[in-house]
RNA sequence: GGAGAGUUGGCAGAGUGGCAAUGCACCGGACUCGAAAUCCGGCGAACCGGCUAAUACCGGCGCGCAGGUUCAAAUCCUGUACUCUCCUCCA
């Protein structure tokens, strides 16, 4: 969420960061008139509160002495109800302020390129060679049911398309792939964590998935309750920290947790309808980070190289892109996405998506810290995949394979395989 | 699932309808060569608004959350969330 006091200082800068995300002139000015609606609601019915108080008191005194008050008391029915009155609009006022204002997305930072969509994107550098091949590469979701280590078939009777069964030595695969993640950002300063999966509606508002994104996840009802299966563990990881005033010293603090992620993919029938890319169930290990507003875009930097780190230890050809204003996401104010190629589609496919915040979800999910002056500070929230698992997989899959079916196991990962250095039809089970 | 107790500043903790005590901590001052102790004073309860150069000043709000009663609610009423204890069940 926006800061209002910021919009209100700054129309014309607010207007034009947020055309390049897609928001109108005429939105941010009905914005604006329904602010100047809410402070003079406000002023009047405070203008009345405090006469109530002042006379309230003259009440009590006037009663404590056995005196008469109920001229006082009939003029202080009229105040009341006329507060009454004025606090109703106020509430319908504030009610729609809310409305546009939790729909805004973030502001773009200054170094995203302003673009509405994809194409705008920007190539910010590349690593490792692409691989070349003399015999035709093939698709992960190929190599993998041929060597019986990935079922969608039998997924898809159980559960219906986008569903996954890992056998043997692929379950094993996907094991190794997130210890060896979760080790590695351990060692890099991360905590640990395991989270809920499911959450209540206000942690989903928290970090800005509700209100506008309600059809993109899942939803059961326990006990006529509403909790949502978490699209991402970025949801449970920066609400550990929703109502909270840290320590400004303690800052940054960085959490990271392996989970399941759930995502109705509303929207995207017909795209990547076979392997292991486009799931309504996946596992991530995700990293979160709160820090102080001076911090936070160089702990982005640092976040993405912890990222980019997993996929240079594997060998895994990968590019950074930082996303364009209309490509990122609706929380973000500067995202780099990683995507590694993948040699059956011969192009490079997302693989992790690192976001710098601001204030914009510690402003809803009141994420706070102490600073030197003993003053409560918004702190600003980072989020990155480290990495998207099944989508790592699929990169190993189908870089690692060989022209015989077999797939060679990254070295780095050999000890979280017990020692097994290759995944063939023979072993595969 | 059943019964009971609780939720008030950074912490502890009083307050059964009339300006949210007090202690610890914190800040300032006195005393001191300095510190401790002591004494005096002050800040501090999420945030919002007015006026602003201002973190100054004024006001509102604020006692888990949401409603209600009342001239007036931490206090009375209704609903609800969470925590704790005991019983029950359970991996």
């Amino acid at each position: 969420m926006l800061d209002i006091k910021m919009i209100r200082k700054d129309p014309e800068w607010t207007k034009n960061k947020l055309a390049s995300r897609g928001v109108t002139a005429e939105e941010i000015d009905h914005l604006l008139d329904l602010d100047k609606d809410r402070r003079e609601f406000l002023v009047q019915t405070e203008t009345l509160k405090e006469k109530r108080n002042k006379v309230s008191q003259g009440i009590a005194t006037k009663k404590r002495n056995k005196e008469n008050a109920d001229q006082e008391i009939a003029d202080m029915k009229q105040v009341g109800s006329d507060i009454k009155e004025i606090d109703t609009k106020l509430e319908d006022t504030e009610d729609k302020m809310n409305y546009i204002l939790v729909r805004l997305p973030n502001i773009p930072d200054d170094s995203v390129p302003v673009g509405p969509d994809e194409s705008y994107n920007k190539e910010v550098r590349k690593w490792g060679d692409i691989p070349e091949y003399n015999f035709t590469p093939k698709h992960h979701w190929e190599i993998g049911e041929a060597l019986g280590i990935l079922d969608f078939d039998q997924a898809a009777k159980v559960s219906g398309s986008r569903f996954v069964y890992y056998i043997g030595m692929g379950a094993r695969l996907e094991r190794a792939v997130y210890n060896f993640m979760l080790d590695q950002h351990q060692q890099e300063g991360y905590t640990e964590m395991i989270t809920p999966y499911l959450v209540n509606n206000q942690a989903m508002f928290g970090t800005s998935q509700f209100p506008k994104f309600t059809e993109d996840v899942y939803t059961v009802m326990v006990d006529e309750n509403p909790l949502t299966l978490i699209p991402t563990a970025e949801v449970p990881l920066t609400n550990y920290f929703a109502g909270k005033i840290l320590d400004g010293a303690e800052l940054p603090k960085k959490v990271t947790a392996l989970s399941p992620s759930f995502r109705s993919e509303a929207g995207s029938a017909g795209r990547d309808t076979r392997g292991l890319i486009r799931m309504h169930q996946f596992n991530k290990v995700e990293m979160v980070k709160i820090a102080r507003p001076e911090q936070s875009f160089a702990e982005l930097e640092k976040m993405t190289a912890d990222a980019e780190n997993i996929l240079k230890k594997l060998n895994i050809p990968y590019h950074v892109i930082v996303l364009s204003s209309g490509d990122a996401s609706f929380s973000s104010t500067k995202t780099y996405d990683l995507e590694t190629w993948l040699p059956g589609q011969g192009k490079y496919r997302e693989i992790s998506s690192c976001s710098n915040c601001l204030d914009f979800q510690a402003r809803r999910a009141q994420i706070r810290y102490r600073d030197e002056n003993g003053k409560t500070q918004l702190a600003h929230t980072l989020n990155g995949s480290g990495l998207a698992v099944g989508r790592c997989v699929a990169s190993i899959l189908e870089n690692y394979q060989n022209e015989d079916g077999s797939v060679t196991i990254p070295d780095v990962l050999v000890p979280y395989m017990g020692g097994v250095t290759k995944i063939t039809k023979e072993n595969a089970k």
